[in-house]
DNA sequence: CACTGGTTTCAGTATTTACTGAAAATTCGG
DNA sequence: CCGAATTTTCAGTAAATACTGAAACCAGTG
């Protein structure tokens, strides 16, 4: 059916564009976010040149964006026996997406600002002024809140997809 | 004791430095988070005036981020019976914070992705091709897992905080 | 050991986003 | 209404960020 391969092509640039639009809300360059999208919904391993042609950016562009992903984890590069370029691939488990987002997102921003709050926390600990209490005060239920955030997402992280679920749907019940 | 003056300023100033910094990972305007932690460990509202001398910035920036803090439901305006001007002053129970910012991104973030990954199921449902069961699946399956998480995020919100935790407590024993 | 196909780097540039400062609008006491 | 005190808007500019394209590099091959 020819008419689904030309529906499917533009569902899938839409999908890009808005995964890319999402990701630049979040700290993340829109390209990243649309080399992940376009990876993500491809049945096979691409290799630079056709990431490159699909989302029409350049040749640094496209490499940079592609090594930061599987920096992340996100994403796989393949080696096909024969052929000498990389190719790379998504991984497309959602829970393992997740799971490998979390874990990334924590390092770089949980962990920093734990440590501005403990110290935060510390420097001010015996203070006796209004103000200073007032501020450490702030501070340790700042630092306790993080903390607990932080473990719940590693004991999550650590589940199987399947009992998360279960947890969840229990939750919800 | 003067010494406790001086570190509480700096160690203030550090905070406020680090949540700035912080924000911008997030998708949050630097200048936003740094007024929003000015205003967490201050212990009375600030005018605009004092917000701009804080932190060196204009009335212009200064106006428009605390606007913006007042549209996230982070900062109350307060006005004082016979003074004309108004003054801020923010939310400091964390869990409250922690509430609020999740409603409000799951509004800005979660709602139109799940909206796009809607449409491209949707779209997708009845193709025959390999290519086109597979983008199905795939948007089948982060729709539903966005979904379960925007759920989990409601239920989370609605509870009282010692019952989440206690809750978060159990999950961790 | 030079050639080819491919990867990596990076200076320069474009785009996006945030900020300034001053003018315009609003509010309120007199 | 008038004018002083404040808030709001916004055109222009500055700063941050992302992208390009070309050159340098590297690894196999003949």
């Amino acid at each position: 059916m020819k008419a689904d391969t030309e529906k499917l092509k533009s569902l899938r640039d839409d999908f890009i564009g808005q995964w890319g639009a999402m990701g630049s809300q979040w700290g993340i360059s829109r390209t990243m976010a649309q080399i992940h999208a376009l990876l993500m919904t491809s049945t096979r391993p691409l290799s630079t040149d056709e990431v490159m042609d699909e989302l029409a950016i350049s040749r640094g562009n496209a490499h940079t964006n592609l090594k930061e992903l599987v920096a992340w984890g996100l994403v796989r590069i393949v080696v096909r026996k024969g052929e000498r370029r990389e190719f790379f691939e998504a991984e497309k488990d959602v829970w393992q997406i997740f799971i490998t987002v979390a874990r990334e997102r924590k390092r770089r921003e949980i962990e920093p600002a734990l440590s501005v709050l403990r110290r935060c926390a510390d420097g001010s600990e015996d203070m006796t002024s209004e103000e200073g209490r007032a501020f450490f005060e702030q501070m340790r239920q700042l630092e306790e809140f993080v903390e607990l955030t932080s473990k719940m997402s590693d004991r999550i992280a650590s589940m199987k997809h399947g009992f998360a679920v279960q947890m969840a749907a229990k939750l919800l019940g």
